[in-house]
DNA sequence: TTGACACATGCCGATGTCGGAATATTATGG
DNA sequence: CCATAATATTCCGACATCGGCATGTGTCAA
């Protein structure tokens, strides 16, 4: 016994193309971490992280575009450098949040103060 | 004029209950950001964020199966509050990259350095 | 108890996203 | 120019997720 006819639907927000996104990824994450290390060519990578090919290209586009990586053509390969900067949005976001958990902390540490005070009175 | 007759698929990952996915979303972020403040209601964030009801309620869950939230029941209402040392995990990942990219500003200070020296020589 | 609030859940359609396979693209060596 | 190595891109099926709507659940007040 339906209410009326049709259910709702809608667009939705599009996205992958910020690096709070590109970063949820545990493959994309697992390819940045490998690139700690230095650049490396896509092979390489493909090898090191036993994932194929194409799926690590298409990572990689993924990564690239939101600056995470950038690419520089060596022959006839092309190898991927870290742009570290690029997850200055993140870092910017998490701030915030360090800010009220050290808060925390700090309350903690106000609370203890008060209990060893109370415990040498005078 | 094809090769084969059926293309692949697989099963995914599956996800959602990570820190790093509960964050990518915008709309969860501001809901954390909203809650920096302090605790609030349901009802309340709805209204500071003009978002539907379902909408808040479903995020919320996301956010508190990934511990980011945390819920206490307050007669009819009920109160979410940050928790924010959750948060670690990505604090954790990040800070290999914030090593990474000081560890260029450390090279471009070396070389600095270098380039005085060479200015200045015995 | 009843009714109304405050919130959670279930269902649905649209769309995004991932991975696999095949194919296109580009550069190199002979 | 041709074959081949190294990447990128396209096409596809299977999910997963998001948001809207409708409804369930629990709590208070009279």
């Amino acid at each position: 016994m339906p209410m009326s006819e049709y259910y709702g639907a809608v667009a939705r927000s599009s996205t992958t193309s910020d690096v709070f996104n590109a970063v949820a990824e545990a493959r994309r994450r697992e390819i940045l971490d490998t690139l700690i290390a230095g650049e490396k060519a896509v092979g390489t990578i493909v090898n090191d992280l036993s994932m194929s090919q194409p799926q690590v290209s298409k990572h990689l586009r993924v990564l690239s575009e939101v600056g995470l990586v950038r690419c520089k053509a060596e022959g006839r390969r092309r190898l991927y450098r870290l742009e570290p900067e690029h997850l200055r949005p993140l870092h910017d976001w998490l701030a915030k949040y360090e800010q009220a958990w050290n808060d925390r902390l700090d309350r903690m540490d106000d609370y203890l103060k008060e209990l060893q005070q109370q415990g040498e009175p005078q």
